[in-house]
DNA sequence: CGAACTTTTGACAAGCATCAACACGTGTGG
DNA sequence: CCACACGTGTTGATGCTTGTCAAAAGTTCG
């Protein structure tokens, strides 16, 4: 994905939460922008200080987190290409948690100042990140509903599925089988387990059958049975299902195993 | 609190996360509303359905929570007097979580279709209500923090402090001690534990002199050594300092226990 | 005064953390 | 090209935190 594609698909989601005019659309298109690449752990927000840039996140993935005074880290969210990392603090005076870069990253990077610009100038602008907002909020809500309420194997079921899911809406997906974002480690973080046990839950997975997962990449063997354990239904996600394969994927017609790309890596399981 | 003493509040608080003109405030202060008294366990809001109205809570509490297909139930956040119960959800087609009335409740109900027509009116009314979005991502973010990386005892020693200082801050303080708005099993719920183990927690608390707590009202014994333990600090919170006491309140300067007012009721510990 | 809810208590089990060590793969520099 | 270091994944032993189940005591309210 280009820099200039990448303002397209902005666009185009944007969009999909609340209607745009075509003078919108055109100023999303003209956003000056500087192009990078960034190497994994990068930081690009840190807790505590303003928002100062916002980056559109071409190719890699980057995850949100926080931590405890002790060094306990706890993973939020993790964003891949499409969506806009720091949009959702620009307008509170600090950012509210880190991003660092998980898989090396290319990005498009938008001065903050630009992005306000454009929320004063098209209120439509503003009406469509406002509602991305409230949509992150409910994914939030749904992850601490999971780190709340559900043990390791569904936790950790539960994330699998909403990668699968965001990647497959995104077009970034390859049939059952889509790129892994996240070290053991990294997901102990997210879930709030220790990579101890997320490696032995992993391993419980990979023997029932239910995955395939390797550090690059996974594959649902069994699509229907990984959603009863991870009691996942894409809803939360408020994912505009006009516009991908969502639809398709969450009713698993594109998902039997039969038609899918051999893997490029080999994966334990 | 009147319901029209509400709109006041409401358009200060708004003013604080951005300026507002005097026509928009104008405009708050006309909304049209619907007073009303209700119960304890009310639902104001069903997750799956549609936002029509908005509540501004006037007094009582109220509960926003997600549950597991098996019935696990998760608190995501307590709304107290002063805030907009929907608000956050406006714009998506659907709510993302129930919110229930945790103490009898007087509401005054604001047809969403009048707060959108607001938004679309005074741009300025839009922004200060996307950041208060934002600012309560970062609240959804910091619990996300609080569960998945602290035990019981800074869980629970965390929303403690998290009341405390809301509480204050929107006026409703009286010195260390404040309404506490949830019975042991709500406080499982928010804390991701079950209310067998949060009464045990509960009564080390106590015994260690760190608070008093009863079923409705809470005591704040050592602020201090409440903080260390939650590990709190009430950044992640996007107060506007300049508009309460939150600032002295976390300086624990009106806190000492020298000068407040007598319990209203009898305190366990 | 009784019904429904809430708090408290005890015994026991289980899930997950902790600590420590080892295996494996990958990239780097000698 | 090999040796090495480093990051990541894997394994085992052990114990603590927290959950589960069940019941009693206390509280609130009609």
């Amino acid at each position: 994905m280009t820099p200039s594609q990448a303002l397209e698909a902005l666009a185009w989601n944007l969009d999909l939460r609340a209607a745009l005019s075509r003078e919108a659309t055109q100023a999303i298109l003209m956003l000056p922008y500087r192009f990078a690449r960034l190497d994994r752990r990068k930081f690009l927000i840190r807790e505590g200080e303003p928002v100062a840039r916002c980056y559109l996140l071409l190719s890699g993935f980057a995850g949100r987190h926080k931590s405890t005074g002790d060094g306990g880290r706890q993973m939020l969210a993790i964003d891949i290409p499409g969506n806009i990392v720091g949009l959702h603090n620009i307008l509170i005076k600090r950012a509210s948690y880190n991003v660092q870069v998980l898989r090396d990253a290319r990005v498009a990077i938008v001065a903050a100042s630009a992005v306000l610009a454009l929320t004063i100038d098209y209120p439509d602008i503003a009406r469509a990140m406002w509602a991305d907002t409230m949509a992150d909020g409910s994914v939030l809500s749904e992850r601490l509903l999971n780190i709340g309420r559900r043990d390791a194997r569904q936790r950790i079921a539960h994330l699998v599925c909403e990668l699968a899911v965001r990647q497959e809406a995104a077009g970034l997906g390859n049939g059952p089988e889509y790129e892994w974002p996240v070290t053991q480690e990294e997901l102990a973080d997210a879930t709030g387990l220790t990579s101890v046990h997320v490696n032995r839950v992993l391993q419980r997975l990979r023997s029932d059958g239910v995955l395939r997962i390797g550090s690059r990449q996974v594959m649902i063997m069994d699509w229907e049975r990984l959603k009863a354990i991870a009691d996942f239904s894409p809803a939360y996600l408020h994912l505009n299902m006009q516009a991908q394969a969502v639809v398709r994927a969450d009713a698993c017609q594109i998902w039997g195993v039969s038609h899918h790309a051999p893997l490029r890596e080999p994966l334990a399981g």
